[in-house]
DNA sequence: GGTTAGTTGTGTACAATTTACACGAAGATA
DNA sequence: TATCTTCGTGTAAATTGTACACAACTAACC
C-alpha cells in the first residue's frame, strides 16, 4: 500500500470480470455501515472495487495496486475503458451517509476512471475468502442493490468488454494457461451471450495460428478428456491482419 | 462561458478532427509565452483544445462548452476516447515556465480526459479566422513541437477514430450533409490510410441503406456532377446488424 | 469385463461475400 | 467541336460463412 496522500476528487473503480467455465461473473465489494452508537445497519449494498488515487501514483499504477491488493496477483489484464464525471454520481441519501461517516464528510464530485481487469478464476479464487469480496454472475447484477453510479459503470465496462472481445484477443486472460476448446467456446458464447456451431468454431480457431494445441490432454474429467490449447500473445502480434467490420 | 470555480487538478481536452476533401486535419491552438518585461518569447508550440473543467460542470459538458466556445457551434459529435494521468505529463521546462505564468504556479499533476471530436469543416472554418487556432493535417504532427502529452493524447485519440470509423457510422461527422459518394470514399481513404476499389467501395455502399441517394447533384465543379447523398442516422439505427469481425 | 453416460472431434455441400478488373457517358471549358 | 476530368457501372473467380450428424474415446458403474 502506498503511504501519500490521496487526491480527494480523483478515483480508479477496476470492474473485475472472471469466468468459471460456465457464465461470467463480476467481483463486487460488500458495503455495510452500522451506526456506531445504535449499531443499528444503515447501509448494505456493493460497489465496485476501486479507491481514490494517490498524490504520487499514476492511473494506472492505481488500479494495479487495487487489484494487487485484492487478489494477491500481479500483472493483470487491465485496460482502461471511461472516465465518468456526473455531478450527480453521488446518487442517494445512501451514498451521502457513506461519505459522511467514511470520507469525513468529503462530498465534492469525484471523477471515477473506470478499468476493465480479466482474470483467470484458477488463480485467485482462494485469495478472496476471507475477504466481504465475491463473484456475482453478471446476469444477476440487474437486480441488485448498488452504490453511487456503479451499476452504470458496470454496464458500461460490460459494453466495452463484449466489444473488445471480437476484434481482440483478450478472452484468453479469462481462461486459465491451458484450456480446451468447448471451454473457449463457453467463454464466448457466455460473453457475447449467443451460441456457435461447434464445427464451425473449430474451424475459425483452427485458422488462429497463435491458439496452439499441446500434446497434453484434460486430466480429471469423467469423460473423455479434450486436448488443451495455449494462446500466445507473441504470434498474435506477429500474424495480426487488422481485419474491418464496418466498411470494405 | 460559465463563471464558478475551476476543478484545478482535472480537465477536458478536445481533439478536433476536420476532412478538407482530401486530408484529415486536426485543429491545434498556438501556445505563445512572452516575458512580461523583456518581452523575450518564452515558448511557442502547439496544444490542443482543452481546459479545467469547472465545478459545477459534468465532462461532457465542459467538452461541449471548449468546442462551443472555438468553433460557434453546438451539437458536434463528440466521444471520450481515454484518461490521461500519468505524473510526468507536465513534460519538460517549457511547461514549467507556462504553468508558472498562466497557471498561478499551480503544477500538481493534472488528470484529463480526452474527447474526439469530429466536425464539418463548411461548417466551421470562418468561425476561426480570428483565433489562434488552425488546421494542421494529421500526417505532419509527428514533426511537430507540442505542448505537455499532447502529441501523445493526439495519437491516442487518432487509434481511437480508426478503430471506431471501422465499426461505426461516425465519419460522416466530417462530411457536409450532402456528400457524393467520392467524397466518402476519399474520406475513408484519408482515415484508415488505405485505398480502395471504386466499384467495390460503391458496391458495399448501396447495401447501407441509411446512405441515401437524393435527386440533386453536385454544383460548381469544372467535370460531371456527381450524385449527392446523405447519411441518416434514424434508418441506420433501425437497420443495424452488430456484425463481429474477430472470432465468427 | 461389459455396459452406460457424457463429451470429444471430425467433413461436406451450398450460400453469401469479397475481390479483381476497364471503359463509355456526362458535363465543363476553351 | 475537341479535350479534359470525373462519374457510374457488371461479371467471373476465389474466399469465407453456414448448416448439419455421428462414431470414438474415457471414466464410472455394475
Amino acid at each position: 500500500m502506498i503511504s501519500h496522500n490521496i487526491v480527494p476528487n480523483i478515483s480508479v473503480d477496476c470492474v473485475v470480470f472472471g469466468f468459471d467455465f460456465k457464465k461470467l461473473n463480476v467481483l463486487l465489494v460488500e458495503r455495510e455501515l452500522k451506526d456506531e452508537e445504535s449499531g443499528k445497519l444503515l447501509i448494505k449494498d456493493h460497489t465496485l472495487t476501486g479507491y481514490h488515487i494517490f498524490e504520487d501514483e499514476d492511473l494506472d499504477t492505481a488500479a494495479n495496486n487495487i487489484l494487487k491488493n485484492l487478489t494477491g496477483l500481479d500483472n493483470i489484464f487491465l485496460e482502461q475503458f471511461a472516465a465518468f464525471g456526473q455531478l450527480d454520481r453521488v446518487a442517494g441519501d445512501k451514498d451521502k451517509v457513506w461519505l459522511k461517516y467514511i470520507n469525513k464528510g468529503f462530498a465534492e464530485r469525484i471523477v471515477t476512471v473506470g478499468y476493465l481487469a480479466l482474470i483467470d478464476n484458477t488463480k485467485v479464487t482462494l485469495h478472496l475468502k476471507d475477504k466481504n469480496v465475491q463473484w456475482f454472475p453478471v446476469n444477476k447484477i440487474n437486480g441488485m442493490e448498488m452504490a453511487f453510479d456503479h451499476k452504470h459503470i458496470f454496464y458500461k465496462a460490460l459494453e466495452a468488454l463484449q466489444r473488445k472481445v471480437k476484434v481482440e484477443p483478450i478472452a484468453f486472460e479469462l481462461l486459465p494457461d491451458y484450456f480446451t476448446l468447448s471451454q473457449l467456446q463457453k467463454l464466448y458464447e457466455a460473453l457475447l451471450g449467443t451460441s456457435f456451431d461447434k464445427r464451425n468454431f473449430r474451424k475459425k480457431v483452427s485458422q488462429m495460428h497463435y491458439v496452439i494445441p499441446l500434446k497434453k490432454k484434460q486430466k480429471g474429467v469423467p469423460h473423455k478428456p479434450a486436448q488443451l490449447y495455449l494462446f500466445s500473445r507473441e504470434v498474435y502480434d506477429k500474424t495480426r491482419k487488422g481485419k474491418i467490420s464496418f466498411i470494405i
